[in-house]
DNA sequence: AATTATACCATACAAATGTATGGTATTTTT
DNA sequence: AAAAATACCATACATTTGTATGGTATAATT
C-alpha cells in the first residue's frame, strides 16, 4: 500500500515510465531538463521522495539506474486491450484503456504487441490460460487463421473464417460456440493476427 | 543489408539486447566487466566495430544510451542445437540444425539454449511437437519439473520425479510409460530445465 | 503556533563515464 | 608479402553523473 504522490512526484514517475517504455531512463540531468529545473539536486530530491513512499528503486552510485517498482512484473499487453479472451469475451472496462499500464518491456518494435490469453477455448489449438500471444496488426486476417478480434467492448482470440455473408470466430474448445458476424454487426475489429505464443515455464507450479 | 559481425561483436550485441530487455543499458566498464575485459576502450572499440556496421547507434557522450537498430529483433536468430524427443527418444546432433527466430520476450538466461521437441507425448504438458523449449542448464531439477535428459545418446523432454532410490522421467501422455532411471545405469544425465517454450504460428499451416 | 513536507536554488566533490591516443599480437583479406 | 581487420592492453582527460550540504519560500499537518 504505497503512499500518494504528489502531482510533481507523479510527473516524474510518468516520465520514467514513459522513458522506460522507450528503452532509455534518463539521467538526473535529463529530467531537470525535462521539466525545466535548473538544477540536479531538485530532481534528487524528488527521486528520494518517491523512492521513500516505495515507487521506485534507486541503484546508488549507478546512472540512470532507476527500477520502476510496482509494476506488472510480466510484459503485459501494449496499450488499450487488457486481457482478450479465448473463451467467453471479456469485457474491457472503458475508462480502463488509458490507464492500463505501460508494458515493461522496453520498446517494443514493428508495432506488434502482446496479450495475455485468459480463458480455454483454444486449447485444441494448443493455446492456453496465462500464455502470452504475439499479435502482429499488420497482416490480413487468413481463412484458418488465430486472430484478435474486438465485439463491442470485448476481446476475444479466435480462429478466423470468412463466409461469403458473415465472418467466423471459432473456438476449437467444443464447449463454445462460434461468434458469426453479420455485415450489419456494428462494432467489430480484426485486431490483427497471432504470429506467436510465449509460455515461462518457470512460473508455473507443476 | 548489414555486414556480418564478428563472434565477439555478436556475443556484446546479444549482451546489448538482453540488457535492453532487461530495461537497463550497460556502461562501457559494465560491458567490460560482464566480458572479463580489464579495459573499457577495449569494449569501446567492439561498439565502433558494431556500429560501422550498421546494427548500433550510440549517441556520444551520453552514457548507456546505444540504441539497437535493425530492431525486427523482436526476433534474435538463435540456434537450435537438437531435436529433443517428448515421445521416444531421439538422437541429439552435435551442431545447430536450424536457427529460430526468437522473441526478445521470450527471455533466455544466460547459457540457455534451445531444442524443438519432436513428438507428443507431453501433449497434456501443453507441449506440442514443433514447439521450441528454453532449457537452463543451471537450474536443479525439482520434482514436477520438466527436464530435458539424456539417455545413452538420445535425449528427452520429460517430467522429473526423484525417487528414494531411482529417477523416473514420465510423460504426460498415458500412450507413454515411464523412464526409470535406477542408479546404476550408465548414461543418464539431466541437461537443463525447461524454463520457456514458444511457438511460432505463422509457419503452422491451420 | 510549531513542525513537517514540498518545491525549488546553489555550490562542491568523488566517482563514473565516454573518448582519444598509442601500443602489441593474431588472424583474415587482398 | 603487405594491408586490413580483429582483439586485446594501458594511460590520460574532459564531462557527466550522483551525492552531500546548505539555503529560501510556501503549503500542509499537527
Amino acid at each position: 500500500m504505497p503512499k500518494e504522490l504528489t502531482k510533481t512526484q507523479q510527473r516524474i514517475l510518468e516520465f520514467l515510465t514513459e522513458s522506460k517504455s522507450k528503452g532509455f531512463m534518463p539521467t538526473l540531468a535529463e529530467i531537470a531538463k525535462k521539466f525545466g529545473y535548473n538544477n540536479r539536486s531538485t530532481v534528487q530530491q524528488h527521486l528520494q521522495a518517491i523512492e521513500k513512499k516505495g515507487y521506485i528503486k534507486r541503484n546508488s552510485k549507478l546512472s540512470r539506474r532507476i527500477e520502476l517498482l510496482l509494476e506488472d512484473k510480466f510484459f503485459i499487453p501494449k496499450p488499450i486491450l487488457g486481457e482478450v479472451a479465448a473463451g467467453n469475451p471479456l469485457t474491457i472496462y472503458p475508462d480502463a484503456i488509458d490507464t492500463i499500464e505501460l508494458p515493461t518491456i522496453a520498446h517494443m518494435p514493428n508495432d506488434s504487441f502482446l496479450l495475455r490469453v485468459k480463458g480455454d477455448s483454444l486449447k485444441d489449438a494448443y493455446i492456453f490460460s496465462g500464455d502470452v500471444v504475439i499479435v502482429n496488426p499488420n497482416l490480413e486476417p487468413v481463412n484458418g487463421k488465430i486472430v484478435v478480434a474486438i465485439l463491442d467492448d470485448a476481446a476475444v482470440v479466435k480462429r478466423f473464417f470468412k463466409k461469403s455473408n458473415s465472418i467466423e470466430l471459432h473456438s476449437e474448445n467444443p464447449e463454445y460456440q462460434p461468434i458469426i458476424i453479420k455485415k450489419s454487426y456494428g462494432n467489430f475489429k480484426i485486431v490483427g493476427i497471432v504470429v506467436g505464443i510465449y509460455r515461462n515455464m518457470e512460473t508455473i507450479a507443476g
